[in-house]
DNA sequence: CAATAAACTCGAAACGATACGAGTTGGGTG
DNA sequence: CACCCAACTCGTATCGTTTCGAGTTTATTG
């Protein structure tokens, strides 16, 4: 059987509540903490965290919910997240649930049974909303990377749009005019949302050409093979601006394929992981997403939430490098 | 504050016995069934899994503790534990240790304070044991792509050396003599396997020479960076072989550049993910670890260690397709 | 229909930690 | 050196669920 703080007590002579007090951080008389730490080390106590939770109501568990978490985006954001709240004392039960509706709306009663604190949500849908059972409850959701009209829950995103007319403006001033965009599927809320940055800037220019958009599945496959399809449909294709990590790769192996140089040939403007596509394709644009920085923020914003604060939006600025 | 189990009592008249009868599975008279279901409904009941864990000891979590989310092999396989261990009312908390020994054992103290019911972990050091802790306790643990010489818990391994070898005698059967070696930093037991096993390939035929394996650091960058070098140290060279997914990657993009036609200026070995590279490079050697295979089998062998099975080890085919 | 077995239900005691109010200690004053 | 206040320590109730042995109800049978 586990060791518990009643074996510290007894060990120690002390009394449950002031071993207690000790490991919260409370003061106690210097010999007894030396007589508790030294009974920690012998016995090997590890802190039970469900009595704990159970007294306190709080778990000291935050619950992820992303639709994938094969990419760069995920997991660096993830990474981030956990070490954040992992700082103030939580860990993260993560769930994945593969872009589908049903399994999204289980994850979060599943996440929920487990007690967790908080939810940081990407949410499949922006209309359907899983976390509303979570915001029912009680329980603090911050949503990143969507948008969606609940005011009951933060939301973290980046300047999608104006990121991605800011892209396309500056492709424009090199002289190019035959602009392909490689995004993904419009019923993604960050894929839609570049489209139609990139879709103002062109039309302001009078160059927009609907056929001159792909959509490249936001994966490594589907950026290379639309990236082939952007020259067997237009030859004559100026530049190509793509709007993720996993896409940028495909789409860098599929031009130096077609025997494409970047930068001399074709114009190309990748997106994150900016210290990547630097060292691949020094003279280049690439959008880069705070990502660390969503992370970091939707970490602190839950952390706020949970400790009583309002819900709130913000948007960080992604740059152009 | 919210519902308990209580309450459900007073609605129904029932003692608490009953209910948590019912609601473990044990058949209760069929009206008492209905009066219990209506009042959850009525009153929106959800079980508080950490009162249920103190008194059961069993908290329904798994931890799950690696060096870094960021890459192809961990997301892949985290992916595969998690619907796999889900479909057995487990939850996984993930820990991202960045490779920092001192952050992997406080990790394992982490996880064993949120009483996970065993643990996965891709260990750092296979010399010092973060885990030891965790076995001392007599929380299951399950090692994977790692081998240790410790009979307390199981590995999950591919077989490194082996696959590695084949495939570099599948480039010398091609001809080659001068082939490249790309993989990580020695301290890593696959890295180290992967060697030997290509070592092993090139003493038989006779052409080992230390100077042609590289350190692509098992980062894109690194991939790219080293195959450069490659090229640098030895004009000659006929092959690479690259010993993961994401060198594989910036190798690719290397060759490109370096205007290397894979398949007819230089053959080309990679590694994992092999429905990518096949789009890549249709015509190319590539070793496939069966990853989803190996997270199943981690998750199935914890939780037949939890139900009081011995610690195995297991090692999974990997196969060049 | 009484007896007996089977099937359910019950109350109270845990599980391991924290909260709380009350009791104890110790060093600084006058 | 008695006295006080601040600083610490204590015992006990409690969180919400499960467990357990014992009590009660229902079903079965001759």
């Amino acid at each position: 059987m586990a060791v518990t703080i009643k074996d510290l007590a007894k060990e120690t002579g002390l009394a449950c509540a002031t071993i207690s007090a000790y490991l919260n951080g409370v003061p106690v008389r210097n010999y007894n903490k030396v007589k508790i730490e030294n009974a920690i080390g012998k016995l090997g106590y590890i802190r039970n965290d469900y009595a704990r939770g159970l007294k306190t109501h709080r778990s000291g568990t935050i619950g992820v919910l992303i639709p994938e978490l094969s990419n760069v985006f995920s997991t660096t954001i993830i990474t981030e997240i956990e070490e954040r709240l992992r700082e103030n004392g939580y860990g993260i039960i993560v769930c994945d649930c593969r872009t589908d509706l049903a399994r999204e709306a289980e994850s979060v009663r599943f996440l929920l049974s487990k007690m967790v604190d908080g939810l940081i949500i990407m949410p499949v849908s922006t209309d359907k909303k899983a976390f509303d059972i979570a915001v029912t409850k009680g329980t603090p959701v911050v949503v990143i990377d969507r948008m969606t009209d609940s005011d009951k829950v933060s939301h973290v995103v980046i300047n999608n749009r104006e990121i991605s007319r800011k892209a396309t403006e500056r492709i424009l001033a090199k002289g190019c005019r035959y602009i392909a965009l490689i995004t993904g599927d419009m019923t993604v809320y960050t894929a839609k949302e570049r489209k139609i940055g990139y879709e103002e800037a062109m039309r302001k220019a009078g160059y927009y050409d609907e056929t001159r958009v792909f959509n490249g599945g936001l994966c490594v496959e589907g950026g290379y093979a639309a990236t082939k399809e952007v020259f067997r449909n237009h030859p004559d294709t100026e530049a190509i601006f793509v709007t993720n990590y996993e896409m940028t790769i495909g789409s860098i192996i599929a031009l130096n394929e077609e025997g494409k140089k970047i930068g001399k040939d074709v114009e190309f403007t990748g997106f994150d992981r900016v210290e990547i596509t630097r060292a691949l394709l020094p003279a280049t644009d690439t959008v880069n997403q705070p990502l660390e920085e969503i992370g970091k923020v939707a970490a602190d914003t839950l952390v706020d939430m949970i400790n009583g604060g309002k819900a709130r939006n913000v948007t960080l600025e992604a740059e152009i490098l």
